[in-house]
DNA sequence: CTGAAAGCGCTAACAC
DNA sequence: GTGTTAGCGCTTTCAG
């Protein structure tokens, strides 16, 4: 059917060793004898099959890139810059979304690693990780981006300083006077969701108050009620800390222009152009993406130095939401 | 290095093929064989190399996806319907970005075919496809998505209906009063664009103002240079229809809460909580990738027949921004 | 500079 | 039920 490297070699006359040598630009062929080669290829249209080449080289120049979802703006540009670093290795990028279920994310790995990928970027959705180990000792380098693995797995990790981010936005509501303030965020379970948490209670000290704090499944629809709850309190909040972007965006929505202090942890388009504008303790998901890819590739290189696990700083960027007094909250905006 | 085939035969004392008949859950093996097969593989901790598979088979499971980024959400979202059939069909996908750029969109076409991917679903970024005949008479199922291929190449399309949504904002501008209604969009040599701007255009029939249209490439920046001059014009525009979601956002930041009746294409999130709200001409984008993924797998099923040219409606959402009446126009929000 | 042979790990086709 | 053989298309090794 296609044409293959024997194809091109009787085509032109020649050994098959010898085609392999033009396609892979190797040296010591006879510039008449090359062009001779060159000139089958394209009469023939020969593509070099990949995947004998992969199963003879034992290498794919793939890399595996597991993440909660694509369709999620923090992980789409997290995905965006993975590739890139990718593509500049002359690689190509397998890559699924878990849905944030951690059997999906073991069965993309499994796959990714029976495929024999080169690596593996991932942002777990589970905390058992004991099933990558067989993996690890075949070799392959692991990556976990914006989450850890599961305890017992020493892998380099890059995440985002998520306790002083929420500390951060905590203590900035704090010095624009709020003392109630309420905390909506995901399932604990999620290592992001629970570190933020925690960040908010260090920083909040005896100040911390557990019927301002919802954290629910994003699909569970109920933040709306929440809040409700919390706002007809004796002492309501009179600031909301939000622990990811779709949470600030639900919470927005179910405000539904209420005027509460607010800062949201993620950064996305167009908290600038709401009114007021959204304060926002920003990651950078490019960031992470290409920090997370040069370790891998670093691995890949050959570097086999101890684990390591990065932190990346976040930024506060104030845009009116957060620094709204206590006493401007509660009216209708 | 790691366990093969023959490594688990040898450790279960039994053929090569009856590995690999268990491995496959082929019938024909007794249970108590099949038990001690099962019993090595989990032993050895052994995974079969797709590689070997593919290069035997022929076939990849693999599907290649070539958009134009993943962190524009538009692509995003369609990526992520596309990946969502490719899994249940029990494939994996290859995806790249473009980046608008015709070369790479060829890099990354080539590329994939090279690895025989069993199907292609591309958005092209550029208009020759003559570089895909080859790999389509090999018998590669391509479909292309949100623009159509070059000039001469019959292949599946799965289009959006680009100039009925572009009259449709128009048109519902000229309800509320409009007639004078500029066009901010991207470079014309994008099809989208060029579609837009013919609806935009068919439309407004004897109104239409040469000087009320822009066109740029979205990194020029110079948008608001754009709008500066048209209301600078004597009879300024009272209305904009913008070309797609990314023109949409950078307008409403050019606007700079000046208020101008505005229709966009395109849906975004927190449209509905802007003031006021933004009306929009919103495409589906996981449907666009369903569909394509769809009729792609339809494709390898073994379905010939002639190419579908599929144009999937748009849907007119009002909120507010394409509500407001010509003298609304022109006051600071 | 060029070529022949072996074999990557698997599946297909056919024995037994 | 099970095993043997050939070979997918390429790269590696070694021989000329």
């Amino acid at each position: 059917m296609r044409p293959t490297m024997k194809d091109v070699a009787s085509a032109a006359g020649v050994a098959l060793k010898t085609v392999s040598r033009v396609v892979n630009d190797e040296p010591g062929v006879h510039p008449t004898t090359a062009e001779r080669v060159r000139e089958a290829i394209e009469r023939l249209g020969y593509s070099r099959n990949e995947s004998a080449r992969m199963l003879r080289r034992g290498r794919t120049a793939t890399i595996g890139l597991v993440i909660e979802d694509v369709a999620d703006p923090f992980y789409a540009g997290l995905s965006r810059a993975v590739e890139g670093v990718v593509i500049e290795h002359g690689c190509l990028l397998l890559s699924g979304s878990s849905g944030e279920e951690p059997g999906r994310e073991r069965e993309l790995v499994e796959t990714f690693c029976a495929r024999r990928v080169d690596g593996l970027i991932v942002v777990p959705a589970g905390d058992d990780h004991t099933y990558l180990r067989s993996e690890l000792e075949a070799g392959t380098p692991v990556v976990f981006a914006d989450r850890p693995p599961g305890a017992g797995l020493d892998v380099d990790t890059v995440l985002a300083d998520n306790v002083g981010g929420a500390r951060q936005a905590v203590r900035h509501l704090m010095v624009h006077g709020h003392r109630r303030i309420a905390f909506l965020g995901d399932d604990p379970a999620i290592f992001t969701a629970a570190q933020r948490l925690r960040g908010y209670r260090e920083e909040l000290g005896g100040l911390f108050d557990a019927r301002l704090v919802s954290m629910r499944p994003p699909s569970s629809g109920v933040i709306g009620d929440d809040l409700a709850r919390m706002f007809a309190l004796d002492d309501p909040p009179t600031a909301l800390f939000t622990g990811n972007g779709r949470y600030t965006v639900t919470t927005l929505r179910a405000l539904g222009g209420r005027r509460v202090a607010l800062v949201g942890f993620d950064d996305f388009e167009l908290a600038d152009l709401l009114d007021p504008g959204v304060s926002v303790v920003a990651q950078d998901p490019s960031w992470m993406g290409r920090v997370a890819a040069e370790v891998l590739f670093r691995r890949l290189r050959g570097d086999v130095g101890p684990s390591e696990h990065l932190e990346l700083p976040v930024r506060l960027v104030t845009r009116g939401s957060g620094e709204l007094s206590p006493d401007q909250a509660g009216a209708r905006g």
